[in-house]
DNA sequence: CCACGCTCCTGCGCGC
DNA sequence: TGCGCGCAGGAGCGTG
């Protein structure tokens, strides 16, 4: 599932050879995502040229002179920039064509979004009341401590809180909270300033780890076949369930916490 | 304000 | 080149 570093690499990837390119033809094969993709986008689109690409959270912001496609790819959704030749294959909802170039979304569980926005980013809905970026500057441990301070829930749905820090999903929320050595389940205002300073350095070099290693990944958006942006890491504690910890050799303990699966080395966190 | 459960959807792994 | 079932998961949203 694309997390933050994916999204990243996807904005770098589609920005490198599409920015200043010209819309010719929206196609939408399936509009029924998380939300129906914006109906007018075929109409509004063609003959805009896009200015940039930026990522807000793990939200793609397409520019346009007259607005922003807000984009995002929910837990199976990818994007490629095909010769427009390439035919669609099952899935593959949404082309945005640029002449004789295409970038194609394809989303087998459709939890994605592609919706059109005209005014500031922070006037939409979906964009505002979100907290800092967790590799941006203004995310500090002093901000993390604060914004943590009446939080009784376990600090791990905490940080996957995206009014508390974004982009921080299911995988490297456990492997963030195994590098800070706190336990998943501990209660979100128990923590110390300095166990914040920690976790917030953690989350900054696990984000930071996993996107260097997707960034040899760029040139695959421009091929037709192997999946484009994601790359497995060897994790530390994610779906190692039972298997020794790196650092210590204890069995890797599973349970689950706000209904989702979550590592931890019952040894190295306390 | 905070916490929690529901919801969308399909591929996958499992048991038979 | 089986079939049916149940789960996983990002994150917005409604409810208490």
């Amino acid at each position: 599932m694309p997390e933050l570093p994916e999204v990243e690499v996807t904005r770098r990837g589609i920005a490198a050879p599409l920015t200043g390119q010209t819309v010719t033809v929206v196609t939408v094969r399936q509009p029924r995502l998380r939300w129906p993709i914006t109906p007018q986008l075929a109409s509004i689109l063609p003959g805009q040229t896009l200015l940039d690409v930026d990522r807000r959270a793990k939200y793609l912001l397409l520019r346009f002179a007259r607005g922003t496609v807000i984009l995002h790819l929910g837990m199976s959704g990818s994007l490629r920039v095909l010769d427009s030749s390439i035919k669609p294959e099952k899935h593959d909802h949404l082309d945005i064509s640029f002449g004789d170039r295409v970038l194609r979304l394809r989303d087998p569980r459709r939890f994605g979004a592609v919706l059109w926005h005209e005014g500031e980013d922070e006037t939409h809905p979906l964009l505002s009341g979100l907290g800092p970026e967790p590799l941006a500057d203004r995310f500090t441990g002093a901000g993390l401590h604060a914004a943590l301070a009446r939080r009784q829930c376990a600090i791990k749905l905490a940080i996957m809180d995206s009014s508390v820090v974004v982009g921080v999903g299911n995988i490297y929320a456990s492997e963030s909270l195994f590098r800070a050595r706190i336990r998943p389940g501990t209660a979100a205002r128990r923590l110390s300033r300095s166990q914040c300073e920690r976790l917030r350095d953690e989350i900054r070099a696990t984000l930071g780890d996993a996107l260097a290693a997707g960034g040899s990944t760029l040139r695959d958006f421009l091929h037709a076949d192997g999946e484009p942006g994601y790359f497995q890491q060897s994790y530390f504690v994610y779906g190692r369930d039972g298997q020794p910890c790196r650092i210590c050799g204890t069995p890797v303990r599973m349970r689950r916490l706000g209904a989702r699966s979550t590592f931890f080395c019952p040894a190295c966190q306390r």
